[in-house]
DNA sequence: CACTACACTTACCAAAATGTATGTACTTCC
DNA sequence: GGAAGTACATACATTTTGGTAAGTGTAGTG
């Protein structure tokens, strides 16, 4: 498939660089920040107040990261006051698939999980 | 389904303790001692050297969280020197199931997540 | 008999993540 | 006209995370 194969990416080898993003997406609020906007596109102040206990600045910078990354869509309106939208782009949607299966998991299950605390 | 319904757990909640467990899965050593852990039992030192760049102390301290939250089982064998097995439960196999479906996602992609990178 | 392996623990220190507080420029609401 | 909302940036302090090095006790290996 891959015409420049001869290497294949592993998160287990310390120098690949899938661990970059893997620790953007799995950040304490690269998770929550990916799972809100699932719901679609939302402006700043609105998936702050949605995602419990972030601060403005790690919202900020953890929706910079992700954008980098090709994983969120930022959106400014020259206007004032400032209106900035955010969106999932569709691989952030794909990847956020992913990682709201993983915590709709712990959800689901969290009565066992909490249950192994004796 | 639930006789004790009332409350649901949401990790967009700061408070919800859904929270912790997700800190823990997707914690940097976290994922890949999941990941790791999904090939089979395997011993404290042979973790040590499939997960690239891990430190003996990181290793211990996940592991240890791991096996609070029910998700790793580990059996030590009084022998000299010692021996110790690490091995998935039944709930941390059904775990990394996800874990691993969002890291291969990743190691799938990568060539577009590192193309957004300008 | 020195050395390595095993599975850790502890102490110490550096680095990274995160929180708090403040400022901005302007507009709408009361 | 004072307060709140908007989307941040910046400086500073703190908390968490992580690395390094050393120690443990015994047994097999050269």
């Amino acid at each position: 498939m891959n015409a420049v194969a001869g290497f294949a990416p592993n998160v287990l080898a310390a120098e690949c660089p899938s661990r970059q993003v893997l620790k953007h997406l799995t950040s304490q609020w690269g998770v929550l920040v990916m799972l809100a906007l699932r719901d679609g596109t939302q402006r700043f102040s609105a998936l702050r107040r949605r995602i419990g206990g972030v601060s403005e600045r790690m919202l900020a910078q953890t929706l910079q990261v992700l954008e980098a990354d090709g994983l969120v869509l930022r959106v400014a309106y020259p206007v004032v006051p400032p209106h900035v939208d955010y969106a999932l782009t569709p691989l952030g949607m794909a990847a956020a698939q992913r990682v709201a299966e993983l915590t709709g998991w712990i959800e689901a299950h969290l009565p066992e999980l909490l249950a192994a605390r004796g």
